[in-house]
RNA sequence: GCUCAAGUAGCUCAGUAGGUAGAGCACCUCCUUGGUAAGGAGGAGGUCACCGGUUCGAGUCCGGUCUUGAGCUCCA
């Protein structure tokens, strides 16, 4: 009987006898057998030296998959630890996975590692890379495998084996001296990891628990060859230029002062401009959208968080009350119960839905002093809020049009990629289980239907309603969550919303809360960071520079400044007694996108000399054709 | 909040074995009027995050507080 292994683009390769999945990959071709880090038959992964003894389908993965990515950076994990074992045997191991980039591995020590320590067990790794060492799997049953731990000491690995039901066969991978409770696959040996380099070390908790003893953490990360550890340290490089709390200090856009307090965002002229250009570019798209905008207050009385149920279950997250007349007051951490109120204030029709109110809502949350980064994690902020109130039967309409608005919005600011994630019930939540169901389809109807790839979270919904978020993603892969369009059956209940149905009786709304930047401090950094610095030229907060070379231009620089402003360019002039290259210098590093260049011969021909910001000199031209110019740009 | 690191002029950073602070850029004044990324000279600017301790003497050593950074947990 042939044993016939089916490949991915549909041909099949007979053996007589078995055969591993490296030697099909041999078969095919050697030097696919040399990059191929692990195998998967039917959707399963599995070790190169898997041997097939009946018909499977057979899928190599090099390190270009996801899943060849992350076997490489388990299998660099194990290699880690190892080193550390033979370097301090007193440590004790726990666990260490790949993750999106590179890999960690936790363990239980003292002290901490320093940097020099790092270095140390990077050698200590790249020894034992040269070796070659075979990673060997076994299989043992749960007692064999708690015999095997407990002896060696590794309690971490006794805690993990106790939640493995008692029949299971647990596998383990030895190279070398070492070996690891692990599911695997591993790459066959230490020789095919040939470039590593250990990042940072910190701390993280057992399991994540903070209850849990704080264990020392190693970062890393592996490639095949030097040429892409090299490329991986540069885009680190480049990541670190583009931080928004660099930009925001190298542009004078904001500042977080101590004396004001920490999370708590000083927005500078340029970066208010910026700013001002977003949250009008916002209120247009929302008005024609059929938005209507609403202002609510900072405040609010505790009665309003007691129907609302923050006190109960948002209190965590809420500044201490104030006292006002003898009443207790707090500041808002969300602006739902203000919109709420608004609703609730006069009686609606069914005629009248979907009422769609929306705010540039300032809020403030208590967020614990360890988690504040810039303007991403902050403790006041502003939400570009909005709630649909709507029939169930306008549900579908609503959400697929938020959809679409969503990233219309996102599309206008220059962003391309997106992450959608669609989020279900999870348990303990409040509301009927058919209204979760039908929200919850209509969120994926929608998805579906424009087309749109998303992922599922399961049971990662809010507890009033399922969610859908939308993560935008960095021009260098990293993602951050703007979006989020939330169901909840949660406040229509609790304020008792209404509307007056064609029936003449009061009907419990739908309720959509939203928000498509998320946070305009949160989408601030992001698009700073996607930019670099270098925003398009609408959002520039001084988007022309005049440049005279002299003196004596001064006065025709001022006339040319004018008149770009009566078109509406926000330009300075840069009247300073230095060199003209001086001030280019200076323009480009403060990313302003367009220099006017103004000596004797513009000045004598009502000409200016254009320079763009990263492009360079772009000649002289009449002032109309570069205003024409500037316009196309916008 | 927890672990580890850090906090010196507006910015980026030096500061060696504890002896009351230094550079570059920016800023101010003067000279220079120069054609596509830094012309020259001079000047001003710091209770070395804050509080306490050790010491004859603390930017430096010790303790505490605050803040920042990298993570953990949580989230827009």
């Amino acid at each position: 009987m042939p044993i016939n292994i089916t490949l991915p683009d549909g041909s099949v390769r007979s053996y007589d006898k078995p055969v591993s999945a490296l030697q099909v990959a041999q078969d095919i071709s050697p030097r696919l057998a040399d990059a191929s880090i692990c195998a998967e038959t039917e959707g399963k992964l599995i070790d190169l030296n898997h041997v097939f003894d009946k018909d499977s389908t057979l899928v190599l993965h090099t390190f270009k998959t996801d899943a060849g990515k992350e076997i490489y950076w388990h299998s660099t994990a194990h290699l880690m630890a190892q080193a550390v074992k033979q370097l301090w045997p007193e440590v004790k191991v726990t666990i260490g996975p790949a993750i999106e980039q590179g890999f960690y591995y936790d363990f239980d020590r003292d002290a901490s590692f320093t940097d020099e320590e790092l270095l140390k067990i990077e050698q200590r790794m790249q020894e034992l890379c040269a070796q070659a060492l075979p990673y060997t799997r076994g299989e043992l049953s749960k007692q064999e495998a708690i015999k095997l731990f407990g002896d060696m000491g590794e309690s971490y690995k006794l805690e993990i084996l106790a939640e493995i039901p008692d029949t299971d066969i647990i596998s383990s991978y030895r190279q070398g001296d070492f070996i690891d409770l692990c599911r695997g696959p591993h790459i066959s040996n230490t020789g095919k990891i040939k470039a590593i380099k250990l990042l940072k070390s910190s701390g993280a908790y057992w399991r994540g628990d903070e209850k849990n003893k704080m264990l020392k953490r190693i970062y890393g990360i592996s490639f095949p060859t030097n040429k892409e550890l090299t490329e991986y340290l540069v885009f680190l490089e480049e990541a670190a230029k583009r931080d928004h709390r660099k930009l925001g200090k190298d542009l004078d856009l904001f500042s977080i002062n101590d004396e004001v307090g920490p999370g708590l965002v000083l927005w500078h002229p340029n970066g208010a401009m910026i700013r001002h250009l977003i949250e009008s570019h916002w209120k247009e798209e929302h008005l024609r959208r059929g938005y209507k905008l609403v202002y609510s207050p900072h405040v609010g009385r505790s009665n309003l968080w007691q129907t609302s149920g923050h006190l109960g279950f948002y209190k965590e997250n809420m500044y201490s009350a104030m006292d006002v007349e003898g009443q207790d007051y707090y500041i808002k951490p969300m602006n739902c119960p203000f919109h709420i109120s608004i609703y609730n204030a006069n009686l609606h029709s069914y005629r009248e839905l979907p009422i769609r109110l929306g705010e540039l809502g300032t809020v403030y949350r208590y967020e614990r002093s360890g988690v504040l980064h810039g303007l991403m994690r902050v403790r006041g902020f502003t939400q570009d809020d909005a709630h649909i109130i709507c029939t169930p039967e306008q549900m579908d309409v609503e959400v697929e049009k938020l959809i679409v608005f969503s990233l219309d919005m996102l599309k206008s600011f220059g962003f391309k990629d997106f992450l959608i994630y669609l989020s279900t019930q999870p348990d303990g939540s409040v509301g009927e289980k058919a209204d979760w169901d039908k929200a919850t389809d209509s969120l994926a109807a929608s998805l579906s239907k424009l087309g749109l790839d998303y992922s599922v979270d399961a049971g990662g919904g809010a507890f009033y309603g399922p969610k859908i978020d939308i993560k935008i993603k960095d021009a260098i892969g990293r993602a951050w969550q703007c979006t989020t369009i939330q169901f909840d059956f949660n406040l229509p209940e609790r304020f008792n919303m209404t509307y007056v149905g064609a029936d003449n009786t009061p009907h419990r709304p739908y309720m959509i809360h939203r928000a498509i930047l998320g946070s305009v401090e949160r989408f601030f950094a992001t698009l700073l960071e996607y930019h670099g610095g270098n925003l398009p030229l609408w959002l520039a907060p001084v988007q022309v520079m005049l440049i005279p070379i002299t003196d004596a231009q001064l006065d025709y620089a001022n006339e040319v400044a004018e008149k770009l402003q009566l078109q509406g360019f926000r330009c300075e002039v840069d009247p300073r007694s230095e060199k003209m290259g001086y001030k280019i210098r200076e323009a480009e590093m403060k990313k302003i996108p367009f220099m006017c260049i103004v000596g004797k011969n513009e000045a004598a021909n009502g000409e200016v000399t254009l320079r763009q910001h990263t492009k360079g000199d772009l000649g002289s031209m009449s002032l109309d054709t570069a205003l024409e110019t500037l316009k196309q740009q916008l």
